[in-house]
DNA sequence: CGATAGCAAGACTTGTCTAC
DNA sequence: GTAGACAAGTCTTGCTATCG
């Protein structure tokens, strides 16, 4: 109760009720707000107009909007996207009418801007037709590099960065966050672990309420995700998660902490006493993107698209999503349920057989059964640890990990490289002498695939990307790539030679699609040979007598690239020396063994130190990356690298 | 002909990402 | 830390078909 001279209301005053109506929106709002402001007072200036634009009358005001609308530009004179022009509108309409102005019309609903309005909505017509209008939506990561990255050093849980790593990753993924919404803030007693008592699993749940971009202060509804235990999976989320809690700095309440450089797998605490910066985790993915290589630099935003994604294609149906994602409104959820290029691919094919077969009076299919979009297969939660489709399946089920990493060697078996290699090369310069150097267009052959132990060209490119050693490096995945489709192009020609063709019509042929020539293809194949398939070896073999010199019998405590090693005896090091690839033991001899291989250059000829030779590798490997999109080399340029690199 | 359900489009706010 | 550009998401409005 109010005593003395306590009272019972407050005592709110005119600035500070200001201050309060200002505040109504969220920080983001207010800093559009400003922005708005700025962007026209800017127009103004350039003008050389009054800027004092919030003193403008209604008429005066009318004017040089419909004005600015018209002749809005970024700072690099290039048009805005249609959203963005909305968004400065918007952003003027809320500035205008908060405090101090407090202005009581509206710029977008007020007759008395009816003629700005006009050249507003002439403005986005004509940024409509300049291609401005649509929307980049951020792309959810691919199944290839959710593998890739689940399987990579940087999701291990024997290290400090990996498991963080991939906690994190997977409370994004599970939890479907957004970007960085509240990430910083995250203590150790956000998420916590209970048994579910209706299937006895361990799940991790969120147990705080939080303010979110969908759920304000008035919003009494939550909604959330669970991320349930996977038994017996080394990729489990939640036995992930109890560890990395275990070995968080117990003097820091923060969730998210800096993890040790260097650490005992025995230490207690594998973190700093420094919670992650809210800018390092804004580029979480980004930087993980890059580091683990994978197709496309991704942003947080794509990990929230790709839970939902999965989610959706995956027969959850909208109400169910929606109670994980949070979203409102169903129609909100239909950013999530684009048709992708590859299913417009197949719609289009099913239209191509469907014409064809009818040009060649082949039996009508059923359009209803054409046009039906391929039905989901239905999958349970579990599969959200480590998502698998159809073709990753078989995969799995296949490739043996050791170590996180992948047991290349089984897949080698029945498919030796050198040999296709060898007969490429030898019938590549038979051909030279007697044939038109010029090869007909790439396309792969379904009589070759099957030959290599694949039912579709996607799933062979994964088994072999999987099973190519150096996999890790995705510029020298890409050239993996490019060689395969090369042996597929040139089994196909050959067989095609044999069995259709006379050397006359072979010729010809060759005529009709003189693209690249075949020495030149040759050339390429060659290098990449020599740097995916025999430096390696030649590397690996150096990296493991100067391992075995530097740390047999010394304690094992490497760079944190390396963190992944450190559980083990120097001989279990020495052993996964043998899955390491090309970039990996470049580093590790540079930065731990402390050879001067240099980036980006040549050692002068006459230098025939083993540096010399690290370093002619290093630069070539990148060489064969810079020419991947075209896929050969000319004579002069194959033969300086083939000398340098086979001496 | 008025009431209303269903839907699409428009209006509006808030968050993400990136560069400096 | 800040600003700029723009995507994501919710709420509101207005049109149209249908029904009684």
């Amino acid at each position: 109760m109010a005593t003395g001279s306590l009272k019972r209301f407050g005592q709110t005053t005119d600035e500070e009720m200001m201050d309060k109506r200002l505040k109504i929106n969220a920080a983001n709002t207010l800093r559009s707000n400003k922005k708005a402001g700025n962007t026209l007072r800017e127009y103004l200036r350039e003008s050389e107009m009054d800027i004092r634009f919030e003193e403008y009358d209604e008429v005066r005001l009318n004017e040089i909007l419909g004005q600015f609308y018209m002749n809005a530009r970024k700072p690099d004179g290039n048009h805005y996207k249609i959203s963005s022009l909305e968004n400065i509108r918007y952003g003027l309409n809320r500035y205008l009418r908060s405090p101090p102005y407090n202005k009581t019309f509206s710029i977008i609903k007020d007759a008395a801007f009816n003629d700005a309005n006009v050249n507003f909505k002439a403005a986005t017509s004509e940024l409509k037709r300049m291609g401005l209008g649509t929307t980049d939506h951020y792309p959810s990561i691919n199944e290839t590099d959710l593998i890739k990255l689940y399987s990579s050093i940087y999701c291990a849980t024997n290290t400090p960065s990996g498991l963080y790593t991939k906690v994190q990753f997977d409370i994004r993924m599970y939890f479907c966050r957004r970007g960085q919404e509240n990430m910083h803030l995250m203590t150790k007693t956000t998420f916590g672990v209970e048994t579910d008592p209706a299937t006895g699993l361990k799940v991790v749940r969120k147990m705080e309420d939080e303010m979110t971009k969908n759920h304000r202060e008035t919003d009494k509804e939550e909604s959330s995700g669970v991320m349930p235990e996977v038994k017996d999976s080394p990729y489990c989320p939640v036995s992930s998660f109890e560890l990395y809690v275990s070995k968080l700095n117990p003097e820091n309440n923060r969730l998210w902490q800096r993890p040790r450089s260097s650490f005992y797998s025995t230490d207690d605490t594998w973190y700093c006493n420094e919670p992650v910066g809210e800018k390092k985790l804004t580029v979480f993915m980004s930087d993980l993107s890059k580091s683990a290589n994978l197709s496309q630099i991704y942003t947080n935003h794509s990990i929230r698209a790709t839970g939902a994604t999965i989610l959706s294609k995956n027969m959850y149906g909208p109400a169910q999503i929606m109670a994980v994602t949070g979203h409102k409104s169903v129609q909100s959820l239909t950013v999530y349920q684009r048709v992708g290029n590859s299913e417009k691919i197949k719609m289009g094919q099913t239209l191509s057989d469907n014409l064809v077969k009818k040009n060649n009076a082949m039996p009508a299919i059923s359009s209803t059964a054409i046009l039906a979009l391929p039905a989901p297969e239905p999958v349970s939660c579990n599969q959200l640890a480590l998502p698998i489709t159809e073709s990753s399946a078989n995969a799995n089920e296949n490739i043996q990990r050791e170590g996180g990493r992948i047991d290349f060697l089984k897949y080698l078996d029945g498919l030796d490289l050198a040999d296709v290699f060898g007969e490429y090369k030898e019938n590549r310069c038979v051909q030279n002498n007697v044939k038109s150097e010029t090869r007909t267009c790439m396309q792969s052959n379904p009589a070759a695939i099957q030959k290599l132990g694949g039912e579709s060209l996607e799933q062979e490119s994964y088994l072999l990307r999987s099973a190519t050693p150096d996999s890790s490096n995705a510029k020298i995945l890409k050239n993996v790539n490019i060689i395969i489709g090369l042996i597929k192009d040139y089994e196909w020609e050959n067989n095609h030679e044999k069995e259709t063709t006379t050397d006359n019509q072979f010729e010809e042929n060759c005529d009709k699609h003189l693209e690249v020539s075949k020495t030149d293809n040759g050339n390429f194949v060659r290098v990449c040979c020599l740097l995916i398939q025999i430096a390696p070896i030649a590397v690996r073999h150096l990296c493991k007598r100067l391992f075995t010199e530097t740390h047999v019998e010394t304690p094992i405590r490497l760079s944190i690239d390396m963190q992944w090693c450190l559980n083990d005896s120097a001989k279990d090091v020495y052993e996964k020396i043998e899955n390491f690839d090309l970039p990996l033991m470049m580093y590790i001899l540079k930065h731990d063994m402390e050879l001067q291989i240099l980036d980006n250059e040549l050692p002068d000829s006459s230098d025939m130190t083993i540096d010399a030779d690290l370093t002619r590798i290093n630069y070539y490997a990148q060489f064969i990356v810079d020419h991947k999109t075209t896929g050969s080399f000319d004579s002069i340029t194959f033969n300086e690298i083939w000398e340098t690199l086979s001496q």
